[in-house]
DNA sequence: AATATATAGTTGCATGATGAAACCAAATTG
DNA sequence: CAATTTGGTTTCATCATGCAACTATATATT
């Protein structure tokens, strides 16, 4: 049985996430658990998933070592939680829940606050901070070739950035 | 003609986020644009992807006002370029990518580095950062209730922040 | 200007992924 | 210890994607 071909095969940092995070309803599991659910009824529930894809997508998560599968004691009911990979993928949420709620708001205000847990002040919207931390707009920022893609780079060297 | 349901209806900004950058390619035919691609031979020759499926989901991503398709004189070939709604998409795929550089390493070092136009420096990873500046940690952050999901909150109100 | 080729799609069909329901063993509850 | 919930697996129908053939228009060549 032939896949659909993954985008793992391509030299690229982005295709390589989405390999792994991108399929339907993974993201959202993951935002599930960055929520504090930790059980398969759980996101059955929370979601509207269907159960023999949501164990297909936890599966892939524990492989990946983005999920760890536990039980506390000795054949109990598992619990799923993020290793340190899965916690570094909550720019990623934040991102996109940002760019939701700019793009894509309720009608009655934000949705949710994210909030500094120490001191209750919201933390800053996502974005792109040069080295001396200043914000950045898209324009400012271009990419140049590091050591890993020393002279298979697809695009044509003059257009590592687009003049949008 | 029934289609897969989408995440559109719930009330949750990462969920309407996926709901139009979530599908295959979208993300990749956006990091394209990001670095130049205008065209729609250029994004089929340079991600190998099928002409219907990506007529398909360039037509998607203009009626969402993420893209604008414009011919530079009558009639002729159109080209594909970021709105501003697109352009804020930026945060979000540098977030992927900086998870891949971290996680799915180039073994030769790192594939693409992102620079401030400007002075040359690479940019700041991205990260979580509270109203003062500092970087965050997953577990420093946390969820609260905005004015939009005011009594609709799916989750138990005393977890809205996993303990990981 | 006429011809050849490349571009930007569209259409129809085969194949892969997802969804719904039935089923089941082990864990938990009453 | 009986009933129910949990955490799955399996099967089959449906939807999405991939592939190849086809087309109309734009661009390049002679």
């Amino acid at each position: 049985m032939m896949k659909y071909k993954s985008f793992d095969h391509m030299d690229c940092s982005l295709a390589q996430t989405l390999d792994v995070i991108g399929e339907r309803w993974t993201l959202l599991i993951l935002r599930d658990i960055f929520f504090g659910v930790k059980r398969f009824s759980q996101f059955e529930k929370s979601l509207d998933i269907a159960k023999n894809i949501l164990a297909v997508r936890l599966n892939r998560l524990v492989d990946e070592g983005i999920l760890l599968k536990q039980s506390s004691n000795e054949g109990s009911h598992p619990e799923y939680k993020l290793t340190d990979k899965g916690l570094d993928l909550q720019p990623i949420l934040l991102s996109m829940t940002h760019w939701g709620d700019k793009h894509k708001p309720n009608s009655k205000g934000q949705r949710l606050i994210f909030v500094e847990n120490r001191t209750g002040q919201p933390i800053r919207t996502m974005s792109v901070v040069s080295k001396e931390g200043k914000k950045l707009n898209p324009r400012e920022v271009k990419a140049t070739l590091g050591p890993g893609l020393s002279d298979t780079w697809p695009f044509e060297p003059t257009i590592c950035q687009s003049d949008f």
